[in-house]
RNA sequence: GGUCCCUUCGUCUAUCGGUUAGGACGUCAGGUUUUCAACCUGAAAAGAGGGGUUCGACUCCCCUAGGGACUGCCA
């Protein structure tokens, strides 16, 4: 097989979320596995919905990810190559004006529904003269233009879905032009997937209806289609569409919460898929394990509860040369291998660290019950002479041990809770060293 | 209303007519860490319901129920 070239085409009408980054993923995952190419298309026709300031940190958000493209363009300076593909569909018959007012499509469809009968637009527009049109026009009205559609049977064989077969003439004829002579997404998208020399289009099944219509524009257009995978959408954990929660969903936000990128990618490229959710270390891995016959046909469902355990097995492993800058960003006194090694096991995000740097080099309040003051009073004089190791916790805790015969829970509890304030934490053998002498002591005086 | 798709442990899934229905995450238990967490081991846990077809159905067909997508001068 030649080497494939997809494209991600996001609109920047707003935050990307994790449902369009596992689109993206998708087909970067297939492009890079396939030695092919990954387009970025920015579709932003919509002049009035899009910004900059969404490109911008969309390109942001992808390149966090690591998913770089190979090419990169905005449809809004292509208008000329949109131009020239309806006056050759005009040409070719298949483009048509339609004068019907928004308003009365909308009550053509109501009425239709109430008769029990599909909202198919009926091409009226297509019984009209030369001299309809002309009257039409001389009044000041403008025309939408709609692709004639064949009536057919539109058929490919999807990457994921398999067989399909869509009948066009269960679908209304589509608005390609508005009535303002703007370009709906619809013939844009194929102009610029056959120029790009698209191989394949990966997206959501949401699009399924659409790649019925947009076959057709191909093969009017470009002679031929390319191959099609549809995945199934995202749902929520609870079941519910995703699209709900989007907000709090957003990559920018996933990752100002500390969230690591691998984490997001390992779940976005496992799930719904035959493979098992577990941490992959680097996307080339992610690349490796990807096909297409993977994909199940069932909404998948994005759970975040999954996203945190994930985060926190990256974590875990995580060497300190790999975080080293980032801990030195949430604190300076992070920036330590030994802490980074005695803490990394207890963080599920990498922004906690910074509940151990106080914990470790901060202010503590001891906590020390009533029936342990006694036991933590006398402890300091155990504590091994010299400066701290990693050994000094079990020298000193058999000590204790030997002399108070305290053991298990009662003997470590309580040294735990006077150096470090809490119940729960890291390995105390390493933050001993960590935290010094002089704190040990100052913290066992309460 | 119409078209299309889906339904196996709590979750993501394997099975492509004959299996003790497998794995992973989570859960629980045990171990280890003479502490919590982390880590290791083990266990519990599933074919939506009803009809067929077949010697035999999770697997094929039909119906019902539930879920999703589309049905825009959004993408």
């Amino acid at each position: 097989m030649t080497s494939p070239i997809v494209r991600f085409a996001p609109s920047p009408t707003g935050k990307l979320h994790v449902g369009n980054v596992r689109t993206a993923l998708i087909n970067w995952l297939f492009a890079r596995g396939q030695n092919g190419k990954f387009i970025l298309r920015i579709d932003d026709t919509d002049l009035e919905r899009s910004t900059k300031a969404f490109e911008d940190a969309l390109r942001e958000d992808l390149t966090w990810l690591g998913l770089t493209w190979d090419d990169t363009f905005s449809q809004s300076a292509r208008f000329a190559h949109y131009d020239a593909a309806a006056e050759t569909l005009r040409g070719m018959g298949l483009l048509y004006p339609c004068y019907e007012t928004a308003d009365e499509l909308e009550r053509k469809r109501k009425i239709a529904q109430a008769r029990g009968r599909p909202p198919v637009y009926d091409r009226a527009a297509l019984n009209l003269t030369a001299d309809d049109r002309r009257a039409l026009e001389a009044s000041g009205v403008k025309p939408h233009w709609r692709f004639k559609l064949s009536g057919g049977r539109v058929e490919w064989n999807d990457l994921v879905r398999g067989p399909q077969s869509i009948d066009t003439s269960s679908l209304s004829d589509p608005i390609l032009i508005r009535e303002d002579g703007s370009y709906l997404y619809t013939l844009p998208s194929v102009v610029d997937d056959v120029e790009a020399g698209i191989t394949h289009v990966v997206r959501g099944e949401d699009h399924v209806t659409n790649s019925g219509a947009q076959i057709e524009i191909f093969m009017a257009l470009g002679g031929r289609a390319p191959d099609m995978a549809h995945m199934p959408l995202l749902i929520g954990a609870d079941g519910s569409a995703l699209s709900k929660r989007l907000g709090s969903l957003s990559i920018g936000q996933l990752r100002d919460e500390g969230f690591e990128q691998m984490a997001i990618s390992s779940l976005l490229a496992k799930i719904g898929t035959s493979d098992n959710i577990a941490p992959r270390s680097s996307l080339d891995a992610l690349v490796a394990e990807f096909s297409f016959a993977k994909i199940g046909r069932a909404p998948a469902r994005f759970d975040e509860t999954e996203l945190f355990s994930l985060n926190a097995a990256i974590l875990h492993a995580l060497p300190f040369a790999e975080v080293r800058s980032r801990l030195a960003a949430i604190d300076p006194q992070a920036d330590n291998e030994a802490f980074w090694l005695a803490v990394r096991e207890n963080c599920t995000r990498l922004p906690d660290v910074a509940e151990w740097v106080d914990l470790v080099f901060g202010e503590i309040t001891p906590v020390i019950a009533e029936e342990d003051a006694d036991f933590i009073a006398g402890a300091a004089a155990h504590l091994p002479a010299g400066e701290l190791t990693g050994e000094t916790w079990s020298t000193w805790t058999a000590a204790l041990k030997t002399a108070t015969g305290r053991k298990g829970r009662t003997l470590f509890m309580p040294l735990r809770s006077a150096l470090t304030g809490r119940e729960h934490g890291p390995e105390m053998a390493g933050l001993l060293p960590l935290m010094g002498r002089t704190r040990v002591l100052a913290r066992l005086k309460g």
